[in-house]
DNA sequence: ATGACAATCAGAGATTGA
């Protein structure tokens, strides 16, 4: 059985003491980064490959920036989403984990989108289209695929405390929420909700707000996986203890076990 | 409608995030 984490973690280096908790406490195979928020030039290599890791990073400056993190050799196969040779954005990285059955999988930091009367939502409908335009060879290809990361996607009632708050937001706009059912709608699997169907279970709490102590969250950061890959998911479940420790990223890991 | 809060880069305060 294999595990693998996905994990927001808004800055490596801020959070690399959380890191070695990770390994300490769930013991991934493998590590999906987004927010990383560094160059490669300055990516904590050495502590990470300390850790019995190797690494795969798409950095950029300040913002965004995704990375892989593996103890099973992996070998690169994307570090861009196709479809729009003039995206700068850092938010996409696919490798095959070279398993006893190997697989592949995706890191993606989907873009946020608000405030959605700017460039930024335009952005985001783009580059969702992209996103499904590429699952689709890969389902169509009948291959073992799974796109781990943060989506800022609001799937449904129910992955927010009031999702009527949430219909102008490009977080739950109908505009994102209709490219994200069509992706879903090629045949690909929200996989937590295979293993857990209960209501407001979160993987984001705002900084601000009070939003943890009040457990006002999001269920934003998902796993898609296509039929070959779902046939071999066993479990999927959110780390939520991350996000109580002392200056904690905003998103918590979840992870899933795949046989 | 605004700002709450954290992080980056830069060395103050603007920008980004969701």
């Amino acid at each position: 059985m294999t595990k693998i984490v996905s994990w927001n973690v808004n800055s490596i280096r801020v959070r690399l003491p959380h890191l070695v908790q990770l390994k300490e406490t769930i013991d991934p195979d493998v590590i999906m980064l987004q927010e990383t928020k560094s160059t490669d030039e300055n990516f904590p290599f050495d502590d990470i490959k300390e850790m019995g890791f190797e690494i795969i990073t798409k950095g950029q400056k300040s913002y965004n920036g995704v990375a892989i993190l593996s103890k099973i050799p992996m070998e690169l196969i994307a570090n861009e989403l196709p479809g729009n040779a003039k995206d700068e954005q850092a938010r996409f990285i696919e490798v095959k984990i070279k398993d006893s059955d190997p697989f592949n999988i995706a890191t993606i930091y989907l873009p946020n989108g608000n405030p959605v009367d700017t460039e930024k939502f335009p952005y985001k409908l783009d580059w969702m289209q992209r996103l499904k335009d590429y699952a689709k060879k890969k389902i169509d290809n009948q291959e073992t695929v799974i796109f781990g990361g943060d989506y800022n996607i609001i799937p449904n009632r129910g992955d927010a405390v009031n999702i009527e708050k949430w219909k102008n937001d490009a977080l739950h706009h109908p505009d994102s929420i209709k490219i994200f059912r069509e992706i879903i709608n090629l045949g690909l699997t929200d996989v937590f909700r295979v293993f857990n169907s209960k209501e407001f279970e979160f993987t984001y709490w705002d900084y601000s707000r009070g939003s943890w102590e009040k457990d006002n969250g999001l269920r934003i950061d998902h796993f898609l996986s296509t039929p070959s890959a779902t046939d071999r998911i066993t479990d999927c479940q959110i780390e939520k203890q991350f996000r109580g420790l002392e200056r904690p990223s905003d998103h918590v890991p979840i992870w899933f076990e795949i046989k």
